[in-house]
DNA sequence: CAATAGTTTAGAACAATTATAATGTAGAAA
DNA sequence: TTTCTACATTATAATTGTTCTAAACTATTG
């Protein structure tokens, strides 16, 4: 929930240029209390519905993929025909209903935390996620 | 590590044609004491690596799901530009190291038992999977 | 053996994503 | 300000993984 001159500075402190693009982009993006998942045509949608100049499908991609090594976005990573990615960047798990194809954020507090008792020599462990996916309850 | 017959019986019991396609895969897929993880792609050289009469692709993609769907092969919930599949369909986990994109199983004892507390009405959970990403240790 | 329902196949089609190369622009230096 | 340059954007082409198509083939049943 930043404006734009913030976006700004966010943007120069990262080392990205504030293109009008950017600034677009981070208004769709951040400028909402709550946080949610995307394709990236459902981002290329809700950009076209709050803008009048259209933004390249390749910028776009660009984009997202600045914010997401920034620290911006997170990569959701279930097998789809498309790649999720999310604007909630903290510490979280998903619900993915496979059906639907609707993913539901899974609060970390409601997830006890995931002991691993084993390791890989050599390397550190960057994250953990939880994938829960879940059908309709016929019973 | 079963023989021809008992593939046959295998398919058979399952409801697809043994024909003999289905065989050299079931073959190259499951004539192995360990389980290992494999895209399409790597399951097509595989297959040509063994065998003179080459499978098309078509029909690597149409066996793949239908032993997916028959429980034989578990899909690896990670984004990448392909999918991952695993001849291991026991319950467990894995480590992901997406600079090497190298892919290692979790054995579900080395996992404690991930606790959700929450819920969503009308909906079961079908599968509870945990990726631990992972990255070398400069330290 | 004949009928038929399920399979395989090559190749086309498709969809998501990435590459290309020309044009545009932000920021720094003069 | 003007100029310069490195970074960004763009339209479009190319690429890649996957699915579709429809014709040929084959395992199974009667």
């Amino acid at each position: 929930m930043l404006n734009n001159s913030q976006y700004i500075k966010k943007l120069r402190n990262s080392g990205l240029r504030p293109t009008k693009q950017r600034i677009k982009i981070c208004e769709v993006l951040f400028n909402t209390d709550k946080t949610f998942h995307f394709t990236i045509n459902e981002l290329v949608t809700r950009i076209s519905k709050v803008s009048d100049d259209k933004i390249s499908l390749a910028t776009v991609y660009n984009t997202v993929h600045s914010f997401k090594k920034k620290g911006y976005l997170k990569e959701i990573p279930i097998n789809s025909d498309q790649s999720y990615f999310d604007t909630n960047t903290s510490h979280h798990h998903h619900f993915y209903d496979e059906g639907q194809k609707n993913l539901i954020d899974i609060d970390d507090a409601d997830v006890e935390p995931v002991k691993i008792n084993t390791k890989i020599p050599g390397k550190r462990i960057k994250s953990v996620e939880v994938l829960v996916k879940v059908e309709d309850d016929k019973s």
